[in-house]
DNA sequence: AAGACGAAAGTGGTTGA
DNA sequence: TCAACAACTTTCGTCTT
């Protein structure tokens, strides 16, 4: 966690002692731990630069270049005839020397391709990533993962920008900074309805070619995101921590959303503390029903004994 | 009157034949 | 590929504080 002296004052007690968790992207305040700001957005330059070349590419000289077009319409054909311009016969030796560079520009042009779509790529998981306030560190990560997919060659046929949500998801999984698979949907530009169900797809497909063997996200790494935004006091805190704790070792809480366990120990926790989060609060927070959070909460009540 | 509760019906995903 | 299933959501009337 990277620790810069943020400029403002907390709104909340006029600290000035506020820092940036890029880790989480998130300001928060030192003293009383309001959250500042929740979706820092990364100030460094738009693009990355993934190599050497590419740092070239970018160089702020001249006009942006067109990846969109295959060859820019600049490329020349060799052909494959064995006849000059003049129709005279070409000799042999010649001909063999014809063949080795028509062999080059083609081995040559179909790795700029593949490279021009792994640069769009790149572009668009930096992009992303920044709209989300995510650290650098995930975007980088993002970008090896979704570099992996692409050599392994198994991107055709599949959206490209499902793959690419896909990997910025595994990245956060991977970094331990938790977004759900829903607010990543939400950032691309697929068809709302079906985007959770593409990305979902696209991340199991991911992971299962790439053997990156995720466990299930755990209430625990949802915790502190969600403490900060509702505001929780220290002992409110702990208290949330430890009755996840016994949950999960009591076992209840596998097959069950890991969202709705976090709120509805959130709830509990808040009410055994005296400082009572009411319920639509914590739905607001972390999206999900009032009826979900009762349903845990009673279950947790019930399978760790709390007396009220 | 706000907040909590719970029944009932509906949705989307998983599993196993 | 399909039905059964569990978890979760939506909706809404009722109870509690």
């Amino acid at each position: 966690m990277e620790e810069i002296e943020y400029t403002n004052l907390c709104p909340e007690c006029g600290s000035k002692h506020l820092t940036r968790d890029y880790d989480r992207a998130e300001v928060i305040c030192e003293k009383c731990g309001l959250v500042v700001d929740d979706a820092i957005i990364d100030q460094t330059p738009e693009w990355n630069a993934y190599s050497y070349e590419e740092e070239n590419k970018m160089s702020r000289t001249g006009s942006p270049m067109n990846y969109t077009l295959h060859d820019k319409g600049l490329s020349t054909e060799i052909s494959s005839g064995n006849v000059d311009y003049y129709g005279k016969k070409i000799s042999y030796k010649n001909r063999i020397a014809i063949h080795r560079m028509r062999k080059w520009q083609y081995r040559t042009r179909a790795r700029n391709t593949a490279e021009r779509n792994m640069l769009n790529a790149l572009k668009k998981i930096n992009q992303m990533a920044s709209q989300m306030g995510l650290p650098k560190s995930v975007k980088e990560n993002a970008a090896m993962i979704y570099r992996k997919v692409a050599e392994k060659n198994i991107t055709r046929g599949r959206n490209t920008e499902s793959i690419i949500a896909a990997s910025i998801y595994a990245s956060c999984r991977q970094c331990k900074v938790p977004r759900t698979l829903d607010e990543i949907s939400d950032y691309t530009n697929l068809d709302n309805s079906k985007a959770k169900r593409k990305v979902g797809k696209s991340f199991r497909f991911l992971t299962r070619t790439l053997n990156l063997g995720f466990v299930p996200p755990s209430p625990e790494d949802y915790m502190p995101r969600y403490a900060n935004e509702l505001n929780l006091d220290q002992d409110v805190r702990e208290k949330t921590f430890e009755l996840l704790r016994l949950s999960q070792k009591a076992g209840f809480t596998v097959g069950k959303n890991p969202l709705s366990v976090v709120a509805a120990a959130i709830y509990l926790s808040s009410k055994l503390c005296g400082k009572r989060k009411k319920q639509h609060e914590i739905v607001e927070a972390i999206g999900i029903t009032e009826v979900s959070i009762r349903n845990r909460y009673k279950e947790m009540v019930e399978k760790l004994n709390i007396k009220l």
